[in-house]
DNA sequence: CCACCTCCGTACGCCACCGTATGGAACAGC
DNA sequence: GCTGTTCCATACGGTGGCGTACGGAGGTGG
């Protein structure tokens, strides 16, 4: 926003990472962000090769950061149940209102998009097997452990959907904390 | 795709339904659908007053039409415990290549749009009532069956999104009765 | 200070889709 | 078989986005 003269790649990529958590993937669009940046498309052709380049771009550094972000918010917490407590009360709770996580709501909607589908396809496969893991160390055996990682994840996953699609079927706020521990007792329960 | 002279309202819904199974909400144009009826946008402005009027009518057939094909569906298994049972897993078994399961899943992606949301919000709303119902009657507390019903189908909506988004990071076909055993056993776990 | 290289503004052509106008074909009733 | 209504094809203008061409501003090295 601000009136910088001279704009990076970069520049270009987060201001693609704001419209596609405003719009979805059709909102990352050059001109349109052109006029967000307060800039023209003359300046994009010269950073990109096209749209498609700067989808990429985007999409590699959100696979990255929030990679990032995951891992820094997990380590955090040494104890096996009480991160994956931490974590699924993350997930569940205010899902959709952490960093990125429209972005993430945007990407599983558009999931059949070329550029879209294998960073979704990687993110998902990392979460999983850390998921797998996790139950796996707390004591399920393998093949258990993975159907746990997998309702969880897909727990999550339609979480997130229903918060945003219809935020007033899910849980209300107040009853949300009670739903989270009903939901991490019955995912762990042998 | 026969060679009728002449096209009613409802041949235009069912193909709007059609190119939103295939394409999602954006594929849902006047030309492509003229074109894929093999006639022109002259007969469209006759029988819709625009694009919104087209899609408007097509979801309000989609939710009519899933709404009777669930009941149906459900009312064909007398035992509570068995139909719930069969309703889960159909969702989590082919839950994608049932009837308009790929329009719903299109649906999901855009439940931002003014036209869909309310769709969703119906649709999700007798769902979770009549789930919560069925818990209910199992003989959950009010609270607890709500919460099994959010959990159930969130499980679900998570599926059906994986399922389409990355396959293979879903349960393979063979492990797929095993993995619904398991959800079943452990949403209905008291 | 000047020549060059980096970056950007403007203008252009292209395509896809929307919605309108209008004439004409096809059918219905009599 | 004539007339009026129903339905459709064609042509047109408008909008919004993509990508290219090109010229010029603004830093930068010699």
């Amino acid at each position: 926003m601000a009136e910088r003269k001279r704009l990076t790649a970069h520049d270009w990529t987060a201001a693609a990472l704001a419209a596609l958590a405003r719009g979805g993937i059709a909102a990352v669009a050059v001109e349109p962000i052109a006029a967000s940046l307060g800039t023209t498309k003359g300046s994009f052709y010269w950073h990109f090769g096209g749209r498609d380049a700067l989808l990429e771009a985007a999409l590699l550094e959100w696979e990255r950061t929030d990679t990032d972000d995951v891992i820094a918010f997990v380590e955090s917490e040494p104890d096996l149940i009480r991160r994956l407590r931490k974590l699924l009360a993350a997930a569940l709770g205010s899902g959709i209102e952490r960093p990125g996580g429209r972005v993430e709501l945007a990407l599983q909607a558009s999931a059949d998009h070329p550029l879209v589908a294998p960073v979704l396809a990687r993110v998902t496969a990392r979460r999983l097997d850390y998921l797998t893991e996790l139950f796996a160390a707390l004591g399920f055996p393998p093949g258990a452990a993975r159907q746990r990682s997998l309702l969880a994840y897909t727990a999550y996953l339609g979480h997130a959907q229903l918060a945003h699609a219809t935020p007033e079927a899910g849980p209300s706020a107040d009853a949300l904390p009670a739903y989270v521990d009903t939901v991490i007792a019955t995912l762990t329960a042998r």
